[in-house]
DNA sequence: GTGAAAGCGCTAACAC
DNA sequence: GTGTTAGCGCTTTCAC
């Protein structure tokens, strides 16, 4: 079989190595997998066999190999985007993890559509993908079920499912541990309304945000603040415009700023931004600023910027200790604590790490 | 063939399905894949097969279907990292396009490290992409021999090399834009040290930061100012800290800012904004910051810049038509003009376009 | 130490 | 309109 001359197929193939080597393709396959020691090869020959694989440019298909071994090689991830730092970061880390485990990464993105995160589960199982990542999406159990139904390995990152185990930030940690900072570092104001913390970004009924709002209200009910009111938390979504408006409003409606603001994530923080620049620079020491979520440039705007980071490399490291386990049927929720980044014009230490 | 019950495999094959609709793998194969009118299978027939398949959760094996049809419908990407916003947008439009061709992306990150990169292509080569966009790449020609060596159509994007076709952003013009602009909205200085524009930033051998500095000193020649000395150029890297330190030291020899910054993308500007915080306000004020690269964030640093934002639309667009239309064996070079960003604050209208 | 042969799941040429 | 068959490139059992 296989009597094709290389040059009209284009790739050299195990039978051609073999020819040329007056070997079967048996043999050349245990070479070229570094299975010698099992058929017992001499090295000579195994030699051989390179020198010709070098020459003739040889590169294993994996298709094939894969179809035979029934193993890809291939390990997914799904990501809502690429362009948020959070998600580019959590790219980052898996393909670093995955590749540490000689496993191939694949991330797509699915823009938090629940359809296409279902159609592209189902497009990675048909590549053979031996692990899938679901970080973000929307239907995390409709793809738990589809990868069940395949019989592929799968957790659940960012943001918890019922059907896999989920690995996620310590959302309540992290607002409480912000919530907290804030408190003892913004500066009383006279007027009461004034002299409360404002929660602005987000989505009500989004997990990640009640997560969030409870860290926010637990730390004002411990503190010497006692109460919290409705109005204090501004819910009206993740978009930039949203939190400008909101910002604005709030600031109308006060007659200034907050002695101190939780914006929920990098987004509002931009409407925020957005805002704050048409204020005067001497009316922004008045407000401590605070936003859950990290990201590089953040921390060089105008005004200073107390950061809740999420740890991204635990949540992956996380992850692929369940893999490497194979704990992956259990829905068991873990999670895993940020850290709360300060900077050096407010703090003095750059960064206060874990409880 | 296949007489194993599909239980002890985990996966439906058409061979289970033919079984059960009582006819053969070939007509089952023809109606999954919509050649129903090559073979003329009555539609009753077709519903039948897609029945059964829905009920057995069948799902194609694409390592045995593009084994067999010598097609992956892979197509890979290379890129430095993740998490710069410039790289992740080209992720995030890489996908777009390459799932309007039905086509799976794998991105993957190499870090500018030729070894890696060139190891990473072979890698994908094993797994048969169909093609293969080298981004940013360090060892690009490198990666092209590679390629090459194997049949594998590609493309250079971002950075330019010589056995492949490549699509590169118009730095020249996109600096020499920037550096007019600056030029023009720029406050004249008293001191003649000051009275200049500075570039902060990039590697002098690299390729795009000489098509910087070649626009940038094609305006400055244009312009009244004239002659423009060596002091005005500081290539000494792209890290932050780097640039930090440069506008450190500049801003002591001269005794305050320069007049107007070009800032050769955005790690230096994370570097020079931090220098900023430390300054008074109103310092900043006098100065006229430009930088080459945009990023959200950046249009709410502390200070009004001026960016140029690269048509990551417009380059992926050009490579898929290269593509598309199969104009992969040149070595063309095609440039694609960036867009000058213009922020409210500074000059009135929200973004000045293409020449 | 090595070869022959079977078969992973699929598609396509050919047969009827 | 549908079945039979060969074979994509590889790995692995069995045989010697």
């Amino acid at each position: 079989m296989s009597q094709t001359p290389i040059a009209a197929r284009g790739r050299a193939t195990i039978y051609d190595i073999a020819k040329q080597a007056g070997l079967s393709a048996a043999t050349v396959s245990a070479v070229l997998n570094g299975n010698r020691e099992k058929r017992r090869i001499s090295s000579e020959t195994a030699k051989r066999i390179e020198q010709i694989a070098a020459t003739l440019k040889y590169s294993v298909n994996r298709q094939a190999s894969g179809l035979r071994k029934s193993r890809s090689g291939l390990i997914g991830m799904l990501i809502p985007n690429h362009d948020t730092y959070f998600f580019s970061s959590t790219s980052q880390a898996f393909e670093r993890m995955a590749r540490e485990r000689n496993l191939c990464p694949i991330v797509v993105s699915t823009l938090r559509d629940p359809k296409l995160e279902v159609e592209t589960t189902k497009t990675l199982i048909s590549y053979q993908i031996e692990y899938l990542i679901v970080t973000g999406a929307t239907d995390r159990d409709g793809v738990s079920k589809v990868c069940q139904q395949h019989g592929v390995g799968h957790l659940n990152l960012d943001l918890p499912g019922t059907k896999a185990p989920s690995i996620i930030s310590d959302h309540f940690w992290g607002a409480q541990a912000l919530t907290e900072e804030l408190l003892r570092l913004c500066k009383p104001q006279k007027m009461p309304d004034r002299d409360k913390l404002y929660f602005i970004g987000g989505i009500a009924t989004d997990f990640a945000t009640q997560r969030r709002i409870a860290g926010f209200t637990a730390a004002i009910q411990k503190s010497t603040a006692g109460a919290i009111s409705a109005d204090q938390i501004d819910t009206h979504g993740y978009e930039a415009e949203n939190a400008a408006f909101a910002i604005t409003k709030l600031y109308e409606s006060l007659g200034g700023l907050p002695k101190g603001l939780f914006i929920n994530s990098t987004m509002p923080l931009e409407g925020i931004a957005q805002f704050l620049r048409t204020l005067d620079p001497a009316e922004l020491a008045g407000c401590t600023f605070g936003c859950f979520d990290w990201e590089p440039l953040a921390t060089f705007l105008g005004f200073p910027l107390l950061m809740v980071r999420q740890d991204v490399d635990g949540l992956l490291r996380k992850a692929f200790e369940l893999i490497d386990t194979n704990q992956l049927k259990t829905n068991h929720v873990f999670e895993i604590k940020p850290s709360l980044v300060i900077p050096l014009s407010v703090g003095g230490a750059q960064k206060v790490n874990m409880a």
